[in-house]
DNA sequence: CATACTATCTGAAACGGTTCAGGCGAGCGT
DNA sequence: ACGCTCGCCTGAACCGTTTCAGATAGTATG
């Protein structure tokens, strides 16, 4: 092989071996109905010959000014957040959105190293980027907004000046809370991503503070501040453990608000272990509606909101971004959510009717 | 502001407004060691008065020849493959091999048509792949060979010709075949990925040949071919099917053989429907050990296979040969599997004990 | 037969950085 | 005062493509 010398081949190499020049041999590749099928059918050989890899993606991409491929950023880091069972909804949604276009996605981790992910963000080879849930301050975001590309947000941070897709946390929740007054509940616990007076509080995310807002209201004169637990993280563990404690106090709450099915889970286990049974003695509201809710014994009533539907608009509203350059006329989609009713939640035992 | 025109800030006109050479304006950036403080300071605040959005990623890149980013072919279209509950954790041990570089990760989604995720593949940026669980067959992964960058294959395809890594997928499935013998079980049902003798055999994984030939050498003579079902895709839903058919055959199985979580979760469905007790009336042994393994009711006997550890020997095999350019030694790692017992296998119900 | 196209190919100019060989003063040792 | 070293900066080459304005030749038109 002729130049199988350790050094890369070039498209240039091609066309020398071709014998054409190193324009024709672009639209060899590139634009064959710019060549003849001759010429193209050389090229390829000679590439072949060659075992040229094809155009070099950075040189194209210089070139070009596209990248083909989009940066995600996430709210935690790459290893746990996948942990939450609604981003593969999520995903898939996004693969909708983008499904016309052959484009990568390029996940960011938030390193343990804050300065490392923002350097990744800044050095992503993207034509732009889908926040997803991420901290008010998270200083990737500061980051991807200074590289001028074409953003949308979801979910968080609510302030950014981009396009945004999200629900309506507030009403979500109260919807919630209401359906538990409804049922007569009168003490009731809740299972926090994050309380307002959180000492930690750089990292909160608005939305936490929203579904709060939303269950106070929803529970009106039930709500108790002293019912309210902060878990960490999103997982079974820390809302079995929560759930526990609220249900050895000496007054224990009758239902409990959770913010995640995770933690609607969690408190599933814990009411499992204390012999508690659901609904009866406990009634149980999630929140995301994820795959495990349907299936969890009771199956759980919880706020159903799109999570695929997010991600198809998101990544839509960022193709068009990235190829008409203008973005959405209004930048703002607030999608619906709906509480579903299944067997974790009913009247509190030994409740009268309220009534004469 | 000067250069507002709508053209993009380079970094010519960064350096020209700070009064210094491209070239300085460039370690500014890049290698602060190497130019003054007192330079270093205009440069930064000329591109913030500019607007500049730092370094072109791209070229940068074409120059460097560093991408900074690995890609990662998945077995399954983006949306679907995330579904399998097992990914987190691969994706958890991808991050902290690493953890080091900050280094993005482009998913890259296997589109309906399978000629534009090749495409994907062809003009992704990055330095490397990783390839999991990928079909014998994908075009992808071709794809991803010829383009002579660093490459681990993670489980599937077992041929190629890169580091591996994996595990004895036989002798893990045959050591939950004979547990199930040794508790004297005696039919068998197989809840498979896809038998030997699948006719749209074009998509088969290695893998699941491997897993069935496990099961039969550990079932020994009680492998019974008509008690295999195929099913498809990775979900309970398929597998809940699959089982109730088993179950109601005249002469039933009194214990089954799943291929993976989902699949045995789907198998507990079926069992919980039909009131058919687990373990009591039916064993159920599942593959993977999940998160949902261990929280199903009952906890599924699985076996366990090390996810995390997968996938961080996997990105640091690939980070050491982009960095290093050489391949590891041993380019061959099988991980332990090890079947862990918890309470969906019992002796089947009446069984005398064996003796005389 | 001259003219106007059409089809195809060529060559060079970007694309936006990074790197590196040198140049230029200033400070230092003797 | 001389020669060195050292720190900092400049300028130009180069990374591998794509694109685009011509050049060329062959073809259809009048």
């Amino acid at each position: 092989m002729a130049h199988d010398d350790g050094r890369r081949v070039r498209l240039r190499d091609v066309a020398e071996r071709a014998g054409v020049s190193v324009g024709s041999a672009s639209q060899a590749f590139g634009r064959p109905e710019l060549v003849s099928a001759e010429t193209r059918k050389r090229v390829l050989a000679a590439a072949d010959a060659l075992g040229y890899p094809g155009p070099d993606p950075a040189a194209r991409r210089l070139r070009t000014g596209r990248a083909g491929a989009v940066g995600l950023i996430f709210s935690e880091r790459l290893g746990y957040q996948f942990t939450d069972p609604t981003a593969p909804a999520f995903l898939r949604g996004i693969a909708r959105g983008m499904q016309e276009a052959p484009t990568g996605l390029l996940l960011i981790p938030d390193s343990r190293y804050r300065d490392e992910a923002a350097r990744t963000v800044r050095e992503a080879a993207v034509d732009g980027f889908i926040i997803y849930s991420a901290a008010q301050n998270d200083p990737r975001v500061e980051v991807a907004l200074s590289r001028r590309l074409p953003v949308v947000t979801v979910d968080q941070p609510r302030g950014a000046a981009t396009p945004f897709v999200g629900i309506d946390d507030r009403a979500a929740a109260r919807s919630a809370a209401e359906h538990l007054r409804e049922l007569g509940h009168e003490r009731v616990g809740v299972l926090s991503f994050i309380t307002a007076l959180d000492p930690s509080g750089t990292l909160e995310l608005d939305l936490s503070v929203e579904r709060l807002e939303g269950y106070k209201e929803g529970l009106g004169e039930a709500w108790d501040p002293t019912l309210v637990r902060t878990c960490r993280p999103n997982a079974p563990e820390p809302a079995r453990e929560a759930t526990i404690e609220l249900l050895r106090e000496p007054n224990p709450p009758t239902a409990i608000l959770a913010m995640s099915d995770m933690f609607a889970l969690g408190a599933l286990e814990a009411a499992a272990e204390l012999r508690v049974s659901v609904p009866e003695d406990l009634s149980i509201v999630g929140f995301d509606d994820g795959p495990a809710a349907e299936h969890a014994t009771p199956p759980l009533t919880t706020v159903a909101q799109p999570h695929e539907e997010k991600g198809s608009l998101a990544s839509r509203w960022l193709m068009d971004q990235i190829e008409g350059g203008a973005p959405p006329d209004e930048p703002r989609a607030i999608l619906p959510t709906e509480l579903v009713i299944r067997d974790s939640t009913a009247r509190p035992r030994g409740r009268r009717r309220v009534g004469p």
